[in-house]
RNA sequence: GACCCUAUGGUCUAGCGGUUAGGACACCACCCUUUCACGGUGGUAGCCCGGGUUCGAUUCCCGGUAGGGUCGCCA
């Protein structure tokens, strides 16, 4: 039998990063094995969901590129679904639940108290065979000890979440699942759960936590817990995904940056990792720079473009060479793409602004007549590309006798406004003579 | 408080009784480049502590310590 394993988030407001590597090792066991992948929406909560958190589910599920065999066609809870197992919204599967509770109270399995239905939950310790954590025993609690029942069913009549999760499970025909280590202790209460409804429960395989980096918890307040942050901060999905699969799991053979082809082939359960893992920015943007510098051209400017856009900068204005040879320059030299108008934007704006230190130090009053002999080489240049600019560039500063870099930094932040960019003659070449010109000459009277 | 899980450089990890403890990120130095990156070379840095078992423990067992999780009419 083929594995079907599910992600099954409740839509309280964001997709934690945590949640997001649940559901890609849910996917990348299913790809591996050829099993399916089920989405199902944990909306049980009437009062803490909401129809945002739902697409932002949805979204970002659709951004990491973990396509969903059964699941939810749209937000719409009501809507129709992918699969013959549905709905995939617990909303819409009420009766189910009561059905089950039913049983359990004709069984004598469970007992109505104060309004509510509680489980007779086992007295005897519990044992989880987890293919992760391996054999664990699970005892009651001191508290648990006084009262080991737990509630299924609320009192207004709304089925809570260890109920409705082993439902559906069952239902849904669930063979593995695949969760956080947060719920390791819950599962004795969804074994006892399955044994009630007379079915086997299915593989358990608990995976560890991922942890701030100075190894607290992630909370919602941590910027770094929601999924959207990488989004919005302009990471490549493949690069998040790639690092997401070395959070806790390894294929064992040092290879730290691989086609997702390879990492469905290498993975498995028996590879996850027991303890929990500190979550690094730094390794996440190293693979981000490696991604980054092998980006496909058209996506490369459809990414970079848009990142424009919403920094404001409209480079529909310009031709469609002159942004591309603009962009040609800036390929692979920056890593996140929100750092591209700040690395870029000077190709685009009129107004630079210069960077206020390095203009103390290089527009000083000795570089304004080096300054003036470059702007005269390069108004005589045969030509206006790189070669000859910077051969231009090298015999003034050997005529004045001067190093290169003399007047490369006085003329970077000239035509720029920045220390650091794109190769200094290409992107004079790309630039153009008539702005650098201006530009120079700009520079040139704020020098007096 | 009880119950459960975990423990290799700063971080992610390989290792499954005998290894000069390997790789990656980060960091440092040098080279390349007179920007910034990239790339190259070299380097600093690790088996939580204490008992066992064993000829021999990073590795197996027990205890401690530390971190994490759970004990809701949240999921």
């Amino acid at each position: 039998m083929k594995p079907r394993v599910r992600f099954a988030p409740s839509p309280t407001g964001y997709l934690h990063i945590g949640g997001a590597r649940t559901a890609l090792f849910n996917w990348l066991y299913a790809r591996h094995t050829g099993g399916t992948f089920i989405l199902r929406i944990e909306d049980t909560d009437a009062a803490r969901n909401s129809q945002e958190a739902v697409d932002v589910i949805l979204n970002g599920l659709r951004w990491l590129g973990l396509d969903w065999d059964e699941g939810p066609l749209t937000g719409d809870a009501t809507g129709a679904g992918k699969g013959d197992r549905g709905p995939y919204f617990q909303s819409q599967r009420k009766e189910n639940y009561q059905r089950r509770v039913e049983a359990l109270l004709s069984r004598d399995l469970a007992y109505e108290h104060e309004g509510a239905v509680k489980f007779k939950m086992t007295r005897e310790p519990v044992t989880i065979r987890d293919l992760v954590v391996g054999e664990v025993v699970r005892k009651l609690t001191d508290r648990e000890e006084s009262d080991p029942d737990f509630v299924i069913l609320r009192s207004d009549g709304q089925p809570v979440f260890h109920l409705t999760n082993v439902v559906d499970d069952l239902e849904m025909g669930i063979t593995h699942v695949i969760r956080g280590e947060d719920h390791l202790s819950n599962t004795a209460r969804h074994i006892a759960l399955f044994r009630a409804f007379d079915v086997h429960p299915p593989h358990y395989a608990h995976i560890p936590l991922i942890l701030n980096a100075d190894g607290t918890k992630m909370s919602k307040r941590d910027t770094g817990a929601s999924l959207t942050n990488y989004v919005e901060e302009g990471f490549l999905p493949e690069a998040v995904v790639n690092y997401l699969c070395l959070l806790g799991w390894s294929p064992k053979n040092n290879r730290e940056k691989m086609a997702l082809a390879e990492t469905i082939e290498a993975f498995d359960l028996p590879q996850i990792l027991r303890h929990n893992a500190r979550f690094d920015q730094e390794k996440l943007l190293w693979l981000q720079g490696e991604y980054a510098r092998e980006l496909g051209d058209d996506r490369f400017y459809e990414l970079a473009v848009h990142t424009f856009a919403k920094a404001g900068i409209d480079t529909n204005k310009f031709p469609l060479s002159y942004v591309k040879a603009a962009l040609d320059t800036c390929k692979g030299k920056f890593k996140l793409f929100r750092e591209l108008p700040g690395y870029a934007g000077f190709y685009f704006i009129d107004q630079i602004e210069y960077d206020a230190e390095a203009a103390k130090k290089d527009f000083v009053p000795e570089n304004k007549p080096r300054l003036e002999k470059l702007r005269e080489a390069f108004a005589v240049a045969p030509k206006f590309d790189a070669p000859t600019l910077e051969a231009a560039l090298k015999e003034t500063a050997k005529v004045l006798g001067v190093k290169a870099g003399v007047l490369v930094h006085p003329c970077r932040l000239a035509v720029t406004g920045k220390t650091s960019g794109p190769s200094l003659y290409h992107l004079l070449e790309v630039l153009g003579k008539e702005k650098v010109m201006q530009r120079i000459e700009l520079a040139l009277a704020t020098m007096s």
